[in-house]
DNA sequence: TAAAATAGTGTACACGTGTACACTGAAAAT
DNA sequence: ATTTTCAGTGTACACGTGTACACTATTTTA
């Protein structure tokens, strides 16, 4: 009834898609990655590989969906922080340099396969992506009662911004990110400001 | 003198080039290209290949070059029209994707090696990028009489939003691609007019 | 307790890869 | 006119790849 055996398939599971994330390095991409390679660092024959997945495509996507998690995690933790009090942005870039530096694999994932070569690949990084965005954009509107359309604007330029720098910072030593991550505030104050006269005075229609 | 036998060997490294090229699409990386691959879409002997490039890694350093010859060119032509009037953050994306559209392989891929696996490849694309922003740095800084600090941290924002933009732009169709620009038109403005507001406050300092 | 299901193994194969090597023929140098 | 250089060819090899297939051992089902 506990069920040994898928258990047992549950933990083979997820040591292939460890074994895959622990493989992720700057020079190494997921693309570059084989299914013998995968199969031999999880400890499994090549062919048992198959009773997981039907193909490295599948593996892949499911690591997508890892990381999807991995980033509503750091939404959570920055949400929780600026409750208790302090600058939105500083607090927000700081979060997100902490999580580039501890799952910096999953964050490569993320940033190559987005412009990969799997249409599956691009539609999956973009989802999570765009949920982000929307999460960020609806606390936009709340916190500082922004038309909705400037509001939207605000959230995907500061995400695209801010997943930039999470680029940039990826192999860099620490004093370099904290140079990243002050200009990063600054660049997302700059946004910040435009949208908040933009959205008092109003977009323009025309001229 | 004429050098015909330099002259015939030039056109086949051209030919190589450009057999890279043409194979780039959403689907196709350029390292997902074989040596064996392009030496046949040229029209060579695979073995012949090395009379030109070492290996695949220096062919594509030098589709990396020929990239930020295109992005120069796109400058150039971005500058001619604003001295001819209007609104320079308009005609500049304008301009921008009119370049995607014609030559999406190129900027394929400069975004792809910018997060890609070869150190010397990224090193390569960032150096092209900086350069873009350098440019555009000493424009605001001229044209629009900005502290230096801010003028650089308004290039950067602007050039990384545009690059984004041109990333999604890629593979929509002419609708969608319209939108994607005066989205990012009216967020370019947002980070000018953020800009101008610390450039006469200064940036702050403390607190 | 007997039968069925299934996670994992090992062997085998065809395929595409990079590249070493010996070569050819025409241009360039002597 | 003779020799040298060298862009391009064709053959050959070892290697890593995905995956088909027949198998074993153990859990689950009947």
């Amino acid at each position: 009834m506990s069920g040994i055996r898928a258990q047992q398939k549950e933990k083979t599971r997820r040591q292939l898609i460890d074994a895959a994330l622990g493989q992720l390095s700057s020079e190494r991409s997921f693309s570059s990655l084989s299914l013998r390679e995968v199969a031999k660092e999880a400890g499994l024959a090549p062919t048992s590989f198959y009773r997981h997945f039907s193909d490295m495509n599948e593996l892949g996507l499911t690591l997508v969906d890892e990381a999807g998690l991995t980033l509503r995690q750091l939404m959570r933790q920055a949400r929780q922080r600026i409750e208790k009090g302090g600058s939105v942005i500083q607090i927000s870039v700081v979060t997100f340099m902490e999580f580039i530096e501890s799952n910096g694999n999953i964050f490569r994932l993320l940033l190559r396969e987005r412009s990969g070569t799997s249409a599956a690949f691009r539609a999956a990084v973009n989802r999570e992506v765009r949920y982000f965005t929307l999460e960020l954009c609806d606390y936009l509107q709340q916190a500082n009662k922004l038309n909705a359309d400037v509001a939207f604007l605000q959230a995907d330029a500061a995400v695209t911004i801010v997943f930039s720098a999470g680029s940039d910072a990826l192999d860099v030593d620490k004093d370099d990110r904290q140079q990243i991550a002050l200009r990063t505030i600054q660049q997302l104050r700059f946004i910040a400001r435009g949208a908040a006269e933009f959205s008092n005075r109003g977009l323009k229609s025309k001229t």
